[in-house]
DNA sequence: ATGTCC
């Protein structure tokens, strides 16, 4: 693959054969390392019918269903632009949500062994049903997919300020409960309130460093707070979402004379009985996703209130596996575009009217889950912003799990953590051992790289005290 | 990511 450097941290692929647009990759030749095949995702996703700007790939890049994972691709409503399922993921809205705690970590040090084993028996997680909501009544789970986080605050788990610092102030609009099948309502009834697997965490936190002292200040953060942040999505409801939708489309396709250099690419225009039945349906395995992350905060704050007498306090709440659709400049004009966000964070300006009003002077606050014994990082949206207002979502995997199984030994990297002074309370020691920090590309560099790009700018970082894994 | 294959 031919990359052309524009400019530090920005690398073109020149359009060519079926290519609509330019591939563009937010990166370092480092950070790409054998990124051979997630790159051949980039083209393949420029020849979307609607297309606009580039098809562009973040400093996270790696191989996904279809779309790369850390893909941005926006296409054009009123031209016949597509949505494509693989452009958001298996994982409709997943996200991650941080909360601040009223303490330090000097104030926690002698609760946090009882913190730890309240989260460890509070929070659900792994494979398969559980979750700490039940359904009592009829409707409430379509009441659930059509409120989001809001349903869950009314049903009195949490507060209604959460609401003012999540995306969307907590719930998608134009969620089409109808285009829920039977089976991913069966598969989502269960599963509300749970962490779920493999990269998904609830982390203790503590403020390492601030490199923004007015965005830290805005959002809430200070050195050496405690925090939680909360990496979770939309569970069996909105993979079965997913299963079914690729289904529908790549019947449909042909239909609409759309063909695709790749058939996990299946797509239909935004304006089309599939494509409006796929948004409807991701409307509400996102507001699945955002419950999800507000029922399993309150457990959280459960825990933290008894264990340690802590009010825990939201940041926000961001989703980086989702489409929108958003107005943006395109060539001067403003256009109505369906931008898909896959392992990528929406990352809006300072002044964005979106915003929160207490931080839209900082920019966005962006959550980015590390990896277990690195670091996380908070950033901010910044004026500007490429890609219609994206970043990083993470620091992306560069071992597949079965060489992370093969390679870490899920006992000696617990022992490793505890000895790091990071308590760890896993569900599995595979699952521990497949979520090795070794088997992920740094996420400092990722940071660093989406900074340098001009993506976005980075506020604080923070370092794991406790980790609850699926 | 995922009742890790209907």
């Amino acid at each position: 693959m031919e990359l052309v450097e524009e400019r530090p941290w920005r690398f073109r692929i020149e359009r060519r054969g079926a290519m609509r647009v330019p591939g563009v990759v937010f990166a370092s030749r480092d950070l790409l390392g054998d990124a051979e095949q997630s790159l051949e995702q980039v083209v393949n996703v420029a020849t979307l019918p609607g297309i606009v700007g580039a098809s562009y790939a973040m400093p996270d890049i790696h191989w996904g269903y279809g779309f790369p994972i850390g893909g941005v691709a926006a296409t054009d409503v009123e031209e016949g632009g597509v949505v494509s399922p693989g452009g958001v993921g298996f994982d409709i809205s997943c996200g991650v949500r941080l909360l601040v705690a009223d303490t330090d970590r000097r104030a926690l040090r002698s609760a946090l062994p009882a913190v730890m084993d309240g989260l460890d028996r509070a929070i659900p997680r792994g494979a398969g049903p559980g979750g700490v909501w039940r359904p009592t009544g009829q409707g409430q789970l379509e009441r659930l997919l059509e409120g989001g986080s809001r349903y869950a605050v009314a049903e009195g788990y949490g507060e209604d300020r959460d609401l003012a610092r999540c995306e969307d102030g907590g719930a998608v609009a134009d969620a089409d409960v109808t285009q829920v099948g039977e089976r991913a309502r069966e598969r989502g009834i269960g599963q509300v309130g749970s962490l779920g697997s493999a990269n998904h965490f609830l982390e203790v936190q503590r403020v390492a460093e601030v490199y923004d002292e007015t965005a830290a200040a805005a959002f809430g953060l200070a050195p050496d707070q405690v925090c939680v942040m909360i990496h979770c999505g939309s569970r069996g409801l909105g993979h079965q979402i997913c299963t079914d939708h690729v289904r529908a489309m790549d019947r449909a396709m042909a239909r609409y004379g759309i063909t695709v250099p790749d058939r996990q690419l299946a797509c239909t225009p935004v304006d089309s009985p599939e494509g409006r039945a796929y948004l409807g349906a991701m409307a509400a395995a996102a507001n699945y996703g955002r419950a999800n992350r507000q029922f399993l905060s309150d457990a959280a704050r459960r825990v933290f209130q008894r264990a340690a007498g802590a009010r825990l306090t939201l940041v926000y709440d961001v989703s980086h596996n989702l489409a929108k659709i958003e107005t943006h400049a395109v060539g001067g004009a403003r256009r109505r575009l369906c931008v898909h966000r896959k392992g990528a964070t929406r990352a809006f300006p300072p002044g964005h009217p979106d915003l929160p009003e207490d931080v839209r002077a900082v920019g966005q606050p962006v959550l980015i889950p590390g990896t277990m014994g690195t670091a996380s990082y908070v950033l901010a949206g910044v004026p500007g912003g490429d890609a219609f207002f994206s970043t990083c979502h993470g620091a992306g995997r560069v071992w597949s799990r079965h060489r992370a199984a093969r390679t870490v030994v899920g006992r000696e990297l617990g022992a490793r953590l505890e000895r790091d002074g990071i308590a760890v309370r896993p569900r599995s020691w595979r699952g521990l051992s497949e979520e090795a920090p070794e088997a992920y590309k740094d996420v400092s560099a990722v940071v660093a790289a989406s900074e340098r790009a001009g993506l976005c700018r980075t506020v604080a970082r923070l370092v794991p005290l406790g980790v609850v894994k699926g």
